[in-house]
DNA sequence: TTCATAAGCGTTATATTGACATTAAGTAAA
DNA sequence: TTTACTTAATGTCAATATAACGCTTATGAA
């Protein structure tokens, strides 16, 4: 298939003015990972190769579906629940002159204007990075605090969808997506360290954790470790679940 | 202007496929109320003349420029503050049969799918409703609870906004834009009441609302009520904005 | 003068928070 | 086998916030 012929074919019915962007929060025990597409399979010598993963959408799909199809074709992950945290639609978004011979080489239509729909997710790091050969070639996990830059306007969309997970785990309970099945609080604890970017006291941290009355206590405990082994964790999902809809809040009556 | 010539003008740099719908919520001291247009003009005989203000974009505006303008052509509304909560994409979502008359008396591409941005925003109906020669003819206050359906998805816009309101007024103090410059806190109360749909305990509003130490008490009292008057209140806009910034949270470290 | 109305205040029992230090359980090394 | 090392796990107290609850006050109207 020439290159002319694809564009035709894929374009036939994408929207040539809206996308979605997907900000992929991964958590490897220690930090935070943003996901990034490479581009250089499509293009050499961009200044930047890593993007967020986004793409055009199809005229007879909704945004939800779009975004979780961009994310497959893109980095292959499949049945990831994506949350929308925002519209980008500043209208020089994608003018940037670096940004040019990319957009040139994949869109047919490289000047329209693109509004943009960002979505997120947490997932867990371990479930996709063991068969790295589904995707790893065009995509890779980045630690979040080396992130500097992006093309577009991906990097304040990152920088949106850090603030959006900020609050909500402020609002409801976060980990079912991102930690493994089973887990300890000190791990549960780190992710909240990482997402908030401080230091918790442990003691407070397990006792609000634990008052929440989301968790199942396992009989399980680690093995092999040079240390007291701790006890794991699983998340109880109605309980949790339900905490998700309501959220916690302070300001209420 | 024939109405040819209008459309070709106005879509001349129009994008088919994006547009802004605004909800705009007023409290009369009641109840809430929202902004939706009057479309009788433009078309008889439609099945539901009202609408939320909305209209397609322009390339060279901004998302927020858009609601802004779109909002002041439809209403006379300016100089509104507008909080975007949400995009919304189903393929069919202007795809119903009566909603189709309208669609192609006003748009010259009235098939085009439309993904729309909704904004919100809470103002002082007082402010308003006063001179209504500026837009009444186009526009009204409709009670919140008479508002049963609206054409395209915008009911379902409606119920959106709702939700993000009260999300947003569990964590950040409102009423600054909706309540009129000298308010007592039974007034304030009302405006809680009437957002949360629920009746709140007033020894225990007062002193959360006291609390936040974002009101300043004036020396100003009621005058002409057959009962004790009310201290007249306002709020202290940098107490009031940096709440507004920080919000407060329940789950916090 | 009294009546009706909404304003405005205060207490108590309970729950939540933040700050803080020690003991326990296991492996590794001596 | 003893000791060292590492991380897990736990408890208390003082301060603050919450929910539930009833009575008194100031005004205009009757």
């Amino acid at each position: 298939m020439s290159n002319n012929i694809m564009k035709n074919k894929i374009n036939k019915s994408l929207n040539p003015n809206i996308s979605v962007d997907c900000v992929i929060f991964g958590f490897d025990g220690k930090e935070l990972h943003v996901l990034l597409i490479d581009r250089e399979n499509e293009l050499k010598n961009v200044v930047s190769a890593h993007a967020l993963p986004g793409n055009l959408i199809y005229d007879h799909e909704n945004l939800n579906m779009a975004a979780e199809r961009v994310l497959k074709e893109l980095t292959g992950l499949s049945n990831i629940y994506l949350e929308q945290f925002g519209a980008f639609g500043e209208p020089n978004r994608i003018k940037k002159k670096e940004d040019q011979p990319w957009l040139k080489a994949v869109r047919s239509n490289p000047n329209a204007r693109v509004v943009t729909v960002g979505y997120y997710s947490l997932i867990r790091m371990s479930d996709y990075e063991l068969n790295p050969s589904s995707f790893a070639k065009y995509a890779s996990w980045t630690p979040l605090k080396d992130i500097v830059n992006l093309p577009f306007d991906h990097f304040e969309i990152l920088n949106n969808s850090i603030d959006y997970l900020r609050s909500n785990t402020k609002i409801r309970p976060v980990g079912y997506n991102l930690l493994p099945k089973k887990f300890t609080l000190n791990e549960m604890q780190k992710l909240y360290e990482a997402i908030f970017n401080k230091k918790i006291d442990n003691r407070n941290f397990r006792r609000k954790i634990i008052n929440l009355d989301i968790l199942d206590k396992l009989e399980e405990k680690q093995e092999g470790v040079a240390h007291k082994p701790a006890n794991y964790y699983q998340f109880n999902v109605e309980k949790y679940e339900s905490h998700i809809e309501k959220g916690f809040f302070k300001f209420e009556f």
